[in-house]
DNA sequence: GAATTTATCTGACTTAGGTCAGGCAAATGA
DNA sequence: TCATTTGCCTGACCTAAGTCAGATAAATTC
């Protein structure tokens, strides 16, 4: 009884209830009200486009047109026209504006860090959050094209190296494989997509080109949090599409055996097996698909 | 920078806020306000009197008035005097209410389970909400005086002989170590205490009495997501200031080596190592406090 | 038994949040 | 070019939520 899941799960959605309300009194704190504060953040996180505010915070036009020209009036917002279309306005910071945009954040981060740090086990506490922020954003996961020497890229191919680090009994070291040159993964070459939760990269894979019709796939590396969700395979079919736009005619890529998961998936997605196409020393599985 | 604990912390923020928002409006499906949703749940769930359930929500007694008129009209809530107290009231819920409730319930717990259910590892999940809900309700945590023979007790107990086997090379047997009468740790002679974190037994302790001037404490356990907290000393704390309302004089307790946590917390407050007092095959280290 | 405290109710009031219809001006498409 | 669409604003309006100052009656204290 006691160790329902749903009662376990309802205890957590309590609890953090309760959290995020605590949270929402201190933003009161300064003298503003919880809409206007939302709207300030909002557009402390770069979110300029009114249209892009209202989709985001889920306002009414008429409510954010009050609520931005509450901000105007303290002198914390500037509105201006935008360049590219003259009906549309485009919100930005004062310097006013950005120090109590800083306010905010203060207190967000606050609140974090005190609860992080006195936790025993500040990291375990990080892994779960991150689970449950996967596992409830599943909708929200939204897939980019990127540069692959971008920040999010980078740390996502990092973590890559590092799980086939760690899968690998003898270690990976990325100077021995082929490791692809960037301009391979930007279009009209390749592409290299990745996946975001909540602004947080979870998984990549790239489309590495070489102007002709035959390209590879490279580096599918999916977040141990987001595990399990379909996204591999969601990431593969966006890779292959946007593939195809780039006129690619056959993909192919090289696996391992300590990448079981990998395997099993292309398999079931239309990959056959081949012969070895090229002497990198960690591959020991090689497969192609006619798009 | 994306990996910053404080970035990864708020985007759960920010998940977790949408999936509670959207449990809310739901709610709001049954055409009636959050507000008086919200104390037809809290009747539900068995808070009855109006001083309780104004604590609880945190609600004006005004405002409660309203809700409950409101929902006394729908035919939901019956109100009526205490029998200790004609001052007071007490809220019931009716047939029709109760069958309201339910389809709250439901709603709730179908948005639980949809989700447990299409995650891959559900019990990964709950485990990382546990972790969470005790991180962020480390001051809801209360202890209660309950019957060693009551649900959340039994709950804790299996949780410890569960633990003790793992922890025990050669496993644990309760019919082997002196298992306390349940009369033992029930006021006059003993006590059992129970720590909950909203709603859920996260930790338990037993004072074992033989009415003279000296008990033993048993069974303390902690849940491994309440761990590190400092709710084993809290807990013992408790036992031993309620040991001294019981006369007690002097307790003692053993313990073994494969618990080396304990026996650090033993240590430093205030125990002192003493020679074998009985003949448990189990421990190995034996404590004495004066109280 | 009088004074005070406690538990709740009532009615007046405020505020945040949100909806809606209509309006204007720029952009778009036939 | 003209009708339509788009992006935003304005003013009128509504509701949930919450605050506050008494009022009432039972319980408690002196």
């Amino acid at each position: 009884m006691t160790h329902d899941p749903i009662l376990r799960f309802r205890r957590f959605a309590r609890s953090v209830t309760t959290e995020v309300g605590a949270l929402d009194e201190s933003f009161l704190g300064r003298g503003r009200s919880l809409g206007a504060a939302r709207v300030l953040n909002a557009i402390g996180h770069g979110r300029t486009d009114l249209a892009e505010l209202r989709a985001y915070l889920t306002l009414d036009s008429g409510l954010l047109s009050r609520l931005l020209r509450q901000l105007e009036a303290e002198g914390l917002v500037r509105l201006s026209q935008s360049p590219l279309d003259a009906r549309a306005r485009i919100a930005e910071l004062t310097e006013t504006g950005a120090g109590e945009f800083a306010a905010y954040e203060d207190i967000s981060n606050d609140r974090a860090s005190s609860l992080l740090a006195r936790h025993p086990k500040p990291e375990a506490l990080l892994a779960a959050m991150d689970l449950i922020a996967s596992a409830l954003g599943q909708d929200r996961i939204v897939t980019e094209e990127r540069d692959p020497r971008d920040d999010p890229s980078v740390f996502c191919l990092n973590e890559y190296y590092a799980e086939l680090g760690r899968r690998f009994s003898t270690g990976f070291d990325v100077n021995l494989s082929c490791d692809p040159q960037a301009t391979d993964l930007i279009a009209p070459r390749g592409a290299f997509l990745v996946a975001f939760s909540d602004g947080m990269p979870i998984g990549c894979v790239g489309v590495k080109g070489n102007g002709g019709p035959i390209a590879e796939i490279k580096r599918l590396w999916i977040a141990p949090s987001a595990r399990g969700l379909g996204l591999a395979k969601r990431l593969m079919t966006q890779a292959e599409e946007r593939a195809q736009t780039l006129g690619i005619q056959t993909l192919r890529l090289d696996t391992n055996s300590v990448l079981p998961e990998a395997i099993r998936l292309y398999r079931s997605t239309g990959w056959t097996e081949i012969d070895r196409f090229n002497d990198d020393p960690y591959p020991d599985h090689f497969f192609e698909k006619t798009l």
